[in-house]
RNA sequence: GAGCUCGUAGCUCAGUCGGUUAGAGCGCUAGGUUGUGGCCCUAGAGGCCGUGGGUUCAAUUCCCAUCGGGCUCCCCA
């Protein structure tokens, strides 16, 4: 209960921003098949055999969904949403699983939200997907944040920098990393962000992807920055800047705070072309993003940001004896019909013990009724902040109320 | 998958070089005030010392395993 307020007024402030770009929400099982996810990603084996919380029933595999980008696609493709018309502009809030040893901000549950636009494979949906992402940091009034922005080009744009990254290092194949080494022929892209030490020197004059992307490619790389220049959106390009999986294209970006140590990545996204037609549907252009709740929530507690009211009540009833218990029963309804919050003591308690509830939960007012005031049908109406107390009959008291 | 580190009251944390009733502050409950919150005073409740096993006459303390947290690597869809 100390915690959800704050949840709460994050995704209020996300549903709302979303609603402004005329996003719709879409909610997705917990579950998917694990067919759908390997599909995706199966040519990482260490994610899909260490990474993914998988159980069967019978001849069926589940697992519990890692991310959320595969089972909208899944769901766009199984539901012919493409018949909706237009491009499918969504987003999502929810939890997600991930069976890693935890860090900071990188729990085995933790959550996201994200949103997708199927169907565009037009650089104003990349835009306009990083407008809404920094949008929801803005609005919860973190700006300390860099935008790294990169394009991984189409496949033959991306065959064509591989090898051109293979010839480059290797002369010097022995000289880097024994991680870099084993990332030469199968993902020789991984190499330009290994943190290992000896890799530095020639990380640093590798050949950039920039140089090898295709006209189309490059034409849409360009479209994006200079949108984003328009919308005075500022970015670094980063062409270290990779992605892992295949059906990633063109546009990359990620969102960096460094109020988060070495699981620094707030959000992240990009243009994902390749995806829909793997999972099973039509070739069909998206592009998303998606961001970790808990590392934004640990960034405002960096930031001092505090989202959320405190707990309060409108009025709480104090009561003296059985009979006032009764009449407070019975005419808290009147109050709370008028929209305002009432509560009373559950416990019996004294009065003084009465008024320190109402102080913890924060009272605006309380309601002292004891055998004198029933019997005369005037009430003690209590200001909680100003310390004054008025004598009224109830309908008095509920007509001062609801000004 | 690898290395390091931590786990004692609701919270933050002392402590035990293995030994008899395990402590503090905050919070909570009650009283001081026979019907008035916040401040103050007094008293009280609250602990399988994360869990399981081992060593020992004796384990919260030492050892092993396990679960959970934190840091780093792998990974980061």
């Amino acid at each position: 209960p100390d915690e959800s307020p704050k949840w709460r007024a994050l995704e209020t402030i996300i549903h709302e921003e979303a609603a402004k770009f005329n996003f719709e929400e879409i909610r997705t099982p917990i579950m998917e098949q694990t067919e759908l996810i390997v599909r995706g990603i199966g040519q990482l084996t260490d994610i899909v055999s260490k990474e993914i919380f998988a159980f069967e029933k019978g001849d069926s595999h589940y697992v519990l969904r890692p991310e959320l980008t595969a089972p909208v696609v899944r769901a766009f493709v199984e539901h012919h949403m493409e018949q909706r018309g237009g491009s499918q502009k969504l987003y999502y809030i929810g939890p997600m699983f991930r069976a890693e040893r935890p860090q900071k901000g990188r729990q085995r549950q933790f959550h996201q939200f994200g949103a997708e636009v199927i169907g565009s494979d037009d650089p104003v949906a990349d835009v306009e997907i990083i407008a809404l992402m920094i949008r929801v940091y803005e609005r919860v009034g973190i700006s300390n944040f860099e935008l790294k922005l990169n394009s991984v080009g189409d496949p033959e744009s991306r065959d064509a920098y591989k090898e051109a990254l293979r010839d480059y290092l290797r002369p010097n194949l022995d000289k880097l990393s024994e991680l870099s080494q084993q990332r030469f022929e199968k993902n020789p892209m991984r190499i330009l962000d290994s943190k290992e030490e000896e890799d530095q020197p020639f990380i640093e004059n590798a050949p950039v992807i920039n140089e090898y992307l295709n006209e189309e490619s490059k034409n849409h790389f360009q479209q994006v920055k200079d949108y984003l220049d328009d919308l005075g959106i500022n970015y670094t390009l980063d062409s270290h800047l990779v992605r892992g999986l295949d059906y990633y294209t063109r546009t990359a970006f990620e969102l960096t705070s460094p109020d988060l140590g070495s699981q620094d990545a707030l959000a992240g996204g990009g243009r994902y072309d390749l995806l829909v037609e793997e999972v099973g549907g039509q070739p069909t252009p998206a592009v998303g993003f998606a961001a970790g709740i808990e590392r934004l929530l640990i960034a405002c507690e960096e930031l001092d940001i505090t989202l959320g009211e405190e707990k309060s009540v409108d009025v709480y009833f104090v009561t003296l004896g059985d009979a006032a218990r009764k009449w407070a029963l019975t005419h808290l309804p009147k109050v709370r019909e008028t929209g305002l919050s009432a509560t009373m003591d559950y416990m019996s308690r004294s009065m003084k013990a009465q008024m320190k509830d109402a102080n913890r939960e924060n009272a605006r007012y309380t309601i002292i009724i004891g055998d004198n005031e029933l019997a005369e049908g005037k009430f003690t109406l209590r200001n909680m902040k100003e310390s004054e107390e008025v004598s009224l009959s109830f309908d008095e008291i509920l007509a001062k109320l609801s000004k």
